[in-house]
DNA sequence: TTGAAAGCGCTAACAC
DNA sequence: GTGTTAGCGCTTTCAA
C-alpha cells in the first residue's frame, strides 16, 4: 500500500495541498464546504500526516527525549508514568534513552539526542552532571531535570528536598536520644546519598551530637546483603536510613540473620516508596517521594518552556510525606 | 546559535553537500584528503546531521515504537532494558507508548504511531489484539509481539510458553498427590492467565483428577489482599500459582494472617521473576521468564525484519527455568 | 478563501 | 571522485 501523502488528498478533493494543510492543522480560514470535501478525501484515503515531514518543515518534532539510568525502572517507573500521561495530553512523544556508567556512552547518548532534533530533554540522572549538560545547552535545548535542584535560562528542575527529609528523620530520632543513626550507601545514586548524608549530619551538628555513620557497601543487592550480614555482627544502630527499598530489604534481611529484630532493636526507613514497601513484611517505612508527580510536573514544565510561557519558578520543589509502616516506630 | 546544516559544512570545506553527505554516511568513494577536509569542517562547526531530514529523505526513521501497558514497568522494566541495549547496538531509537484500557485510547496510540513513521513496532500487550493490529498491518509496519505467540508475513513474536510452565508445575504437584491447586487471577494479564489456567487444567485432565480452582480477585493489590484474607478463612490449597510477584506476596501475606504457613501448609509460586522475589521473606519461588532476553530478542528480530533478512522462524520461544526458593518445596 | 512556490535538511541518481 | 539536481512531505508566506 503506497503511503498516501498530502498531494493525494489534495488531488482527491480538488484543492491545493496548502488547503489540505490548513484543514489538518485546523486553521480557521477554510470555507466550510471545502473543509468537508477535504475531510472526506482524508477519510477515504486513510491519510495520516507525516510527522517527520512536519518536523522538518516546522523545525520542531513535538517529541522530547527522556534520559534515565539503565536498569532503573523500579525507581523511574512511576516517574515515567507521570511523564507519559502529561505528554499524551499535550501530544508529545517520548524517546527513551538510558545511560550506563561510561562517559563515552553518555556522550553518544547526547549526540543521538541532538541528531534526533527533539524539542527538549528531560533528565533523571544522578550522574549527568553540569559538564555533560553544557553540550546540550550549546544546542539550546530546553532541559528539565528531575531530582536535582538546578536552573538557568534553559534549565528547570523538579525535585524533592531529600536533604531536608533526611534531616527531619534524623532529628526526630536524635530528639528521643536514638543517636546511633547510619545511612547506607547507594552507589547508583551518589547525589541523592550525598544529600541524605548532608541532612543527617546537619541534624547531628545542630544537636551537638556525634555518632553518625555512613556505611559503604558493594554495588549490587546480593553482595550488599552478604556484606551487611557481616556488618551487623559487630555493629548496632538505632536507625538505618537507605535510599532505595532494595537496600532497606537487604538491611532488614541481614539484620534478621543476626537476630536483630526490626523495628524493636533497629529501625529502618528508606527514601523511595515503591509498591513493594507495603507488600513486604515488615512493611517498610519510607519517605513518600511523589514520583508520579515528579514526572508529571517535569513534563508540564517542559511544555511551558516550549511554549515560551513564563515560569514563575524554575526550581520546583515537591513535598514529601513520611509514611510510617512496620519497620520503624517514631512518627514525624 | 544557528543550527548548522550540511550546507554550512559544504561551504566551510569548499565541497558540495553531496560530498559531505558521503562522508557522514561513510561511503567509500571519497578521496582521503577531501574526507579529512570535510571532517575538520564538521568538527569546527559542531555539525550533527539532522535525523529528521534524513528520515524524510530516506523514508525511514531508524526509530521503532514500543507499546506497553500503562504502569507496567515492574514487569516490563527488564524487557525494556534488553530492548534498549540491542537498539543501541543497531542505532535505533525507541519511542515509548503506553496504553490504557479504553479502545479509544488504543486507537489514538496507533494513530500517533502511524503518524510518527517509525520503522516498526514492538508490542508487549495482553490486550492489543488482532483487530487493533490490523490497522498497523494496513500500513505495513513490521511488528514484533512480546509474550503472545502469533505470526504472519509482517508479524513475528517472542514468548515463553506459559501454558507449558503452568502444566509442568501443576503436574509435579499432582504427581505427589498435592491435588489442591489454585491459580489467582490477574486482571491486567488476561491472556497470560488464560494460558496458565489452560496448562493447569491440562495437567488435571491428564491425571484424571479434579479440584483445580481459579480464584477471581479484585484488580489492585490492596483489595486483592483484603479479599484473600477473607478467602483463606475457609479455603485451603496445596499450591497457589500466581502470575506476578505482587499477587504472590498478597497471597503469602493473606495466608499468614490466617496462620497458614508458607510453604509448609501452602506453597506459592509465581510466574514472573523480579529482583524482589529474592529479597522478600519467604523468598518467592518462581518461573524465571527471561524478561531481558525477551526484549533483546524482540529488538534483534525487529532489526532482521527491517533489513529483510530471512527469519527461519517467526515465532520464537524462549525457555524458562524454575527457580525454587523458600515459598515452595518441590523441585521440578 | 485559495493556490503557487519557496524552503526545511538531507539522500541518491545522474552527469561531469 | 565530485557536483548538480530532483525529490522526501509538509508549512507558510505571498499573490491572486
Amino acid at each position: 500500500m503506497k503511503r498516501v501523502t498530502i498531494y493525494d488528498v489534495a488531488n482527491e478533493a480538488n484543492v491545493s495541498l496548502a488547503t489540505v494543510s490548513r484543514v489538518i492543522n485546523g486553521l480557521e480560514i477554510v470555507r466550510e464546504d471545502t473543509r468537508v470535501k477535504v475531510q472526506e478525501a482524508i477519510e477515504k484515503l486513510g491519510y495520516k500526516p507525516n510527522a517527520v515531514a512536519q518536523g522538518l518543515a516546522l523545525q520542531k518534532t513535538t517529541t522530547i527525549a527522556l534520559v534515565v539510568p539503565e536498569a532503573s525502572f523500579n525507581v523511574t517507573g512511576q516517574i515515567i508514568n507521570g511523564l507519559l500521561d502529561v505528554a499524551k495530553i499535550y501530544k508529545y512523544s517520548i524517546v527513551l534513552h538510558t545511560t550506563t556508567e561510561g562517559i563515552l556512552e553518555i556522550n553518544e547518548t547526547i549526540e543521538n539526542i541532538i541528531k534526533s532534533r527533539v524539542d527538549g530533554v528531560i533528565i533523571y540522572n544522578d550522574k549527568l552532571l553540569y559538564d555533560e549538560l553544557s553540550e546540550l545547552k550549546r544546542y539550546q535545548y530546553p532541559i528539565v531535570l528531575i531530582g536535582n535542584k538546578m536552573s538557568d535560562e534553559s534549565i528547570a528542575s523538579v525535585f524533592v528536598d531529600i536533604e531536608k527529609a533526611s534531616y527531619d528523620v534524623t532529628k526526630a530520632y536524635l530528639d528521643v536520644e536514638k543517636n546511633k543513626v547510619a545511612i547506607i550507601e547507594d552507589r547508583k545514586n551518589p547525589f541523592a546519598i550525598s544529600q541524605m548524608v548532608k541532612g543527617a549530619q546537619r541534624a547531628f551538628d545542630e544537636a551537638n551530637k556525634e555518632g553518625f555513620t555512613f556505611v559503604q557497601i558493594p554495588s549490587n543487592y546480593r553482595s550488599s546483603y552478604e556484606f551487611l550480614k557481616g556488618y551487623f555482627k559487630d555493629h548496632k544502630h538505632d536507625l538505618i536510613l537507605t535510599h532505595r527499598d532494595s537496600q532497606a530489604l537487604a538491611t532488614i534481611n541481614a539484620a534478621s540473620e543476626n537476630n536483630i529484630t526490626v523495628p524493636q532493636e533497629c529501625e529502618v526507613i528508606c527514601m523511595i516508596d515503591t509498591k513493594y514497601n507495603a507488600m513486604v513484611r515488615p512493611q517498610l517505612s519510607s519517605i513518600v517521594i511523589p514520583s508520579y508527580d515528579l514526572g508529571a510536573v517535569a513534563m508540564r514544565i517542559m511544555t511551558k518552556l516550549l511554549h515560551n510561557e513564563v515560569l514563575s519558578e524554575k526550581e520546583i520543589e515537591l513535598s514529601y510525606v513520611f509514611n510510617r509502616r512496620q519497620s520503624s516506630l517514631i512518627n514525624l
